[in-house]
DNA sequence: TCCATTTCTTAATACACCTTAAGATTACTG
DNA sequence: CAGTAATCTTAAGGTGTATTAAGAAATGGA
């Protein structure tokens, strides 16, 4: 299954496509190839694209003022990574998003989204549902890592994203989870 | 100025109405009077309305499993606040939304809102960007609590809110922070 | 296959923030 | 205006997580 039958696919998991518009939809999105580590979006640009992994993992981060990367969220087949943020707002990026793996993205430009909104109605209610999912992930973060301890949170992500945990480094699932490598090296010691 | 046209006035920060749209608008939004301690969403209900502060001030918080509670968000004049995430899916909400003060609150039910937007249709945009922005400052908050110390997010609430931080007990800042209100305390002793 | 790089672990010490408990203020209510 | 409730402060001692530094293990490139 080639990457525009996987995001066609996906889309139709929320929304129903005729023929003539799914291939509407298709000659929207661009296909973008990324080596491991290749970045896909720097900080200070404006996001102007959504973006689909078609194939392979991206996280999205940012970096501190001491040059620190903060890890905001991981992505692999069928999950839609960016920074929202600027996307939604066309201001610069906070945010980097970096290949983790060698990977395949579509990413459709905010214009021509926006044309296809018009074209295809149902794929405006798709992206309201998105960006509404996206809204209600984000709080739930904040909660947890609000009110969680660092080993509460560390289970959670565990139990929850299996599949990612055993796809990128463990300093970066630190990075994700608030707290340093050596403290993530002594909690998963202690609960083994 | 009564509520009402406290809304108006909002709205059209950000779009333009026409007179008869502006009394379509205003028959759509139902007013309610809240008493101090008053709760206006119970977590376990689904949050069914949009919900605009005329007058006074509210907070939405959640609790935990040992019962505590945590802010979530202030609002004040001219405020949307809500559980956004229960208004959205249609879920029991997690939060509580309470007055602090005598508040006038401005509210309109989901199903009414749908309607409007086919009646108004400045009214989806004017929402699409509310919904937007939530998001962003969800954003920032969630990196701005991972990263930073309780003294620096303090100093940004207080630059930020300080009209905030003068109506509201400390004690729920203190929540609404992370931290406890003796730790708090300490904090506003050494900063002085 | 080997070397260089990346990633992970261990352990000692340090600090940010919490807990508990008590008392001091301040704000409501009758 | 007093009494009670709500809020804020102080202080001692504890815990979770960070920092630093070093070495071990895994991975990738030549």
């Amino acid at each position: 299954m080639d990457a525009k039958d996987k995001l066609l696919s996906h889309l139709k998991e929320t929304i129903k496509l005729t023929h003539e518009e799914e291939s509407i939809v298709c000659d929207s999105y661009s296909e973008i190839h990324l080596k491991k580590k290749e970045v896909l979006l720097f900080a200070g640009e404006v996001s102007n694209h959504m973006r689909f992994i078609a194939k392979g993992c991206l996280r999205a981060y940012y970096m501190d003022e001491e040059a620190k990367e903060h890890v905001v969220q991981f992505g692999i087949e069928g999950w839609w990574v960016n920074d929202l943020y600027s996307y939604l707002t066309c201001t610069p990026a906070k945010q980097f998003v970096q290949a983790l793996e060698q990977t395949t993205v579509l990413q459709i430009h905010r214009d021509t989204l926006n044309e296809l909104y018009q074209k295809v109605p149902a794929v405006e209610r798709f992206y309201r549902l998105k960006f509404e999912k996206a809204y209600v992930a984000l709080q739930d973060r904040t909660i947890n890592s609000m009110s969680k301890s660092a080993e509460e949170r560390y289970l959670e992500f565990r139990s929850k994203y299996r599949s990612i945990e055993q796809r990128v480094p463990q300093y970066m699932i630190a990075s994700y989870l608030g707290i340093t490598p050596e403290f993530l090296s002594a909690l998963r010691k202690k609960i083994k």
